[in-house]
DNA sequence: TAACATATGTTAGAATCTCTTACTTTGACA
DNA sequence: TGTCAAAGTAAGAGATTCTAACATATGTTA
């Protein structure tokens, strides 16, 4: 009995051989990713990744604060492929186009529905408010990378105020967007619509210049 | 010793005089309400609220089947009054005004920072999918007395295809507007955008008839 | 290469939570 | 008044988070 415990060893659980795991870290946060996918954050639990992982319900915290430090972790890499891959969906579509919004926008709604847990875990404001300073950062990276194409769409040369409240909107829509496509409240009470037809017909709307004849 | 224990009296909790409590149901309700919107759903305790009721940990279960259950059971009430304050701003308004459609959106969102505890529980998809067809038959209510504002305002008598689009869109853009509210981010990157500007420029957008000119 | 310091694990356990079972009290009604 | 169902309680099983104390690798330095 070398304390080297096999235990039934559930599915998908990672075997150990030795004392030292490698990366328990990146092992601990992946294994997080999966169990979030699968059953939610609010079901998820410390131990259950720890069993994943193959080591101690202890081990844990030597990396993590606690369970939100955990999640947090998580969700930190989560934002980065979001960002990411809003990057590489525009890559090849010609600057100033309204396509590139309009592709940042599908891939801001892909990536909600492929990572519905790690979405929202980020935005749903299901934590204690996983405040960190790494996520601010690169929440506020993308949106600027964001406005930035706005602006170019629009043929300005600078972020401005009106730019700005522009791209405010288009975030917001296909974040509500992302939210009841998850909930499937589109294919619930939306009819037959075209979910690629709306995204494209929003952004139309919000960066035609319309000439503001009642501000109310 | 007769069972009546008087323990701390913790800040707010509900005496308890009579075994009987009157109507525990609707006092576990609000207390939960309560908790969930001081700490969060993920931070809610079946536990903490009997202590709120002054009865045992065991008394809920009479009334309610799980944990899960008594927080739908409160997002029920929470998404009827919902609906009702939606109602009721749209009440003195003229019909047929873009007004009213702003609104609805100012009195959605209006709810969801008043009660974020709610709201994103509902919303958030924080629980084990919170599936009650109450809930979904308030939802569908509420969307539907929705649409035909738009249909009102739009001119049509009937909900048509548009309509439902049209209605779609909106709801999209205050659903995510409400989650970035709350999570500050209007404040954080928004520069200083005015949401009444917002709300008013948004509606005025998606009610106009844009001659649809490229569909891509 | 030996010895130490540090990082990374483990075991054991305290505190808390959800939910069940079996028992008790209460109020309503025949 | 007696009985029964509804609505509480007490006790406890099983899980969970997190801590404290201990064990083992790893790498640096004398």
């Amino acid at each position: 009995m070398t304390g080297m415990q096999k235990t039934a060893d559930a599915p998908g659980a990672v075997r150990k051989e030795r004392y030292h795991h490698g990366d328990l870290r990146a092992g601990l946060i992946e294994a997080t990713r999966r169990l979030v996918e699968e059953k939610g954050a609010a079901n998820f639990s410390v131990s259950e990744a720890c069993r994943l992982s193959g080591v101690s319900t202890a081990a844990p915290y030597k990396h993590f604060r606690d369970r939100n430090d955990m999640l947090v972790a998580m969700v930190i890499e989560g934002m980065v492929r979001h960002r990411d891959r809003m990057m590489s969906a525009i890559r090849d579509l010609p600057p100033g186009s309204p396509l590139r919004i309009k592709a940042l926008g599908q891939e801001y709604v892909d990536f909600a529905l492929n990572e519905p847990g790690v979405f929202r875990l980020k935005f749903g404001g299901f934590t204690d408010r996983l405040e960190d300073p790494r996520l601010e950062e690169i929440g506020h990276a993308t949106f600027d990378m964001v406005l930035r194409e706005v602006a170019d769409c629009l043929g300005e040369p600078e972020v401005t105020a009106d730019v700005r409240r522009r791209g405010f909107m288009l975030w917001s829509f296909v974040h509500g967007l992302s939210f009841l496509l998850h909930d499937q409240k589109l294919s619930d009470m939306g009819g037959d619509i075209d979910l690629d037809f709306l995204l494209g017909d929003v952004a139309e709307r919000i960066l035609n210049d319309v000439s503001r004849t009642h501000r109310t």
